[in-house]
DNA sequence: AGAATGATGTCAGGGACTGACATCACCAGC
DNA sequence: GCTGGTGATGTCAGTCCCTGACATCATTCT
């Protein structure tokens, strides 16, 4: 483990928001990047795949907490159970580790282009596939552990909207689980 | 109204399905392509927006069929009537104008390779979105209607996966209605 | 026939991304 | 302390995607 200046991951990431946010995604170019990184175009591929995945790399964290949440849980965890554990672990990750400040920023920057939320949805997609790979890791039904998937996605995504809105104050741990409780009442009279 | 060979567009899509079902979506060039169907390159990029555009170019008529249905409803129309009606009528496209085998090879070559599920995924989000918006003009909540467009999208999708499954001899819209009496039942308590 | 229109061809070029190879900093072993 | 190994970086050449500008051609309208 050598190098030169440590941390070239972090410095391109930080490179790319800033100039992402000034200039917009396609206005800059990844040779700029690179250069107010210090390091060189080809280094930048060597890091990440391509142009827009500089703004996902933290992906693995959150699809991490979600799954680990699910592993982790006791054997006799509910469903609701799970999700909210799967929830609550993977709010954490973007309370603690981004903030909401950040979040709020690279959101924007994400919503203003269309290959950027393009990328945002297949990593969301990903995403579900891990939960649902998690619950059926624990013995759960392929098709029920699917909807459940989708749906603890859809919750996560709905409360991360609500966390990053202009004048929102609450904490996403809370309005997580205040849309699970709406599904949760959604579907009540078919899990009892 | 003036040109060559006519059918340019369909040209152009079929020698890129022939071409991607050959030799993959990476490994194909849009010169290729071009080629085959008898223009330059740049007539392709004319026709589409870009090389992974021209396997989606139906699009909008399944979103139209989707929309227009939801539309032209009656106005005393139940949440599921309009629902039932978006998907018969998009089911219809697809069965009628598309074919069965014909989604089969497509959606081969679409899982085959990452960017076509990323693009695909932007398509059904758009997809959801204008079911979404129809709901809203017919003076549906936003929030019902959101969830009532996310709603219908996965409906559609499921069925549309069973239908294009290697066995499945059942009708695409059979399939959709039998999804849509799933969900139904999961909701009822709620809806009455 | 001649003008208007719209689709296509041609050309030049930028920017994303990749493979191959050289180079440099650091670490381990002698 | 020197030397070889290792991993990250630099350099270079090249392919492919995609775009703007301009010329050209077939069809349609007058």
């Amino acid at each position: 483990m050598a190098r030169w200046a440590p941390g070239a991951s972090d410095r391109l990431q930080r490179a790319a928001i800033e100039l992402f946010a000034e200039d917009g995604f396609e206005a800059t170019t990844v040779a700029g990047i690179a250069g107010r990184a210090g390091v060189t175009e080809r280094t930048f591929f060597r890091h990440f795949a391509d142009k827009r995945e500089v703004l996902f790399a933290g992906g693995e964290q959150l699809e991490a907490a979600f799954v680990g949440a699910i592993a982790d849980a006791p054997a006799d965890t509910s469903m609701a159970g799970l999700l909210a554990a799967a929830l609550d672990a993977g709010g954490r990750v973007l309370q603690d580790a981004r903030g909401r400040e950040f979040s709020r920023m690279r959101n924007g920057i994400i919503t203003a282009n269309e290959q950027l939320r393009e990328r945002e949805l297949l990593k969301l997609a990903k995403l579900s596939h891990a939960v649902t790979a998690a619950l059926v890791a624990r013995g759960i039904a392929q098709v029920t552990a699917s909807l459940a998937g989708e749906l603890g996605v859809l919750v996560f995504k709905t409360a991360f909207a609500r966390w990053i809105a202009p004048d929102e104050t609450r904490d996403l741990l809370d309005l997580q689980r205040e849309g699970l409780a709406a599904v949760s009442d959604l579907t009540r009279a078919e899990t009892v």
